[in-house]
DNA sequence: GAATTAACTGAACATATGTTCAGATCAAAG
DNA sequence: CTTTGATCTGAACATATGTTCAGTTAATTC
């Protein structure tokens, strides 16, 4: 049982999975070769099937990952009670989430249709799961007359594509701040909704 | 010169791209072969080189078409000086345009990453001018004390991505009409601006 | 130092790719 | 009917693809 310690797997792994969410961020998985991966790893095509089965299980388990990671960081946020608190955590916690991983926000999003149907209903199911979080705290603020909404799944879409939305034109160089940012987008959404 | 009238090119031209625009917005563009788009054509794949040079130019002059039919589309409609009725013409005439051709709008999207640069510099100064429209709107509602936007800039990006949104999920058999979901996406979208 | 075995190489496999082009086809003009 | 030229075929070109696998390398254990 040699080369469990110090073994270049524990390495190797995760810089496959790196180099395949960068270039596929950067070139879409159709047009990204896995001899580009190994290339970027520095290893043959043949040493990355010692981490993936295939291709296709690659781009999946980034998916599936980043989905994991958005809902057990959500998981792990206060729930206010009071449904405008509720919303404006929702609100910073998903413009902060998504801009620590541009690359991963944007795989998951572009990448969809490169997904075998199995586990296309893996990831829709999950991002279900955390759309559906939002809608409840507008159904709830509807319920308790705080919002006016007539169709909280629908404004819960139009409002976490508006969010997702920042990630298109956000650079940290800019002229504002990601704080200031966060700002102004709560300030839309708290009034969109406002009964 | 025989072969003008009745000819083959005058068919074959607009089946060839409207054959790569459903299967670029299936597929995605580096995911697509001239074969598969020749086979749906019902012609061999060097018959498609009659009509475009290559497949990079395909692309773009899809989505150069795409956006030079948005802009002509925009200036065809009555601009409003009231900048509350100029920002709810925008709104419904962005879901609806929008709406009628959901995969020149998947594709515009989605396969800016596959054009050359000088060709992605090009479309880029398109989508530009369009979200100045949307800006310039605000500016003239905040200049007017009618809006309360800080950033008109991030207000009219926050707006294009959540009425852009609506494709994401709309579908014409469901519950709801086209027109109930502009309704809808107006009451947020003159909320979230009103002063 | 010998044995073990995870990690990797390098070549091979069958198939697919974008693009070119000499030649066949055939509708229209003279 | 003959000429013309736009339209398309079918084969070829060089190169790239995902994946497999026998064999090499080298870190660890005994």
């Amino acid at each position: 049982m040699a080369r469990t310690q110090g073994s270049h797997s524990d390495i190797t792994g995760p810089r496959v999975r790196e180099a395949a969410l960068r270039l596929f961020a950067q070139n879409g998985y159709a047009a990204v070769s896995m001899r580009q991966i190994a290339g970027e790893v520095g290893v043959q095509a043949g040493a990355l099937y010692n981490y993936t089965p295939d291709k296709q299980s690659l781009l999946f388990d980034l998916l599936r990952g980043h989905m994991d990671d958005l809902l057990q960081a959500r998981a792990a946020c206060a729930q206010p009670d009071d449904p405008l608190a509720a919303l404006e955590q929702f609100t910073r916690f998903h413009i902060r989430f998504h801009h620590d991983r541009p690359e991963a926000v944007f795989v998951s999003y572009m990448e969809l249709r490169n997904l075998t149907p199995e586990n296309f209903e893996i990831i829709e199911g999950l991002r279900r799961c955390y759309e559906d979080q939002l809608e409840d705290i507008l159904r709830r603020g509807v319920t308790e007359g705080r919002f006016d909404v007539a169709e909280p799944k629908i404004a819960a879409m139009a409002v976490i594509a508006m969010l997702t939305g920042v990630n298109t034109w956000f650079r940290d160089e800019g002229r504002l701040s990601l704080p200031e940012v966060e700002e102004i987008y709560w300030g839309m959404v708290r009034k969109a909704v406002a009964a």
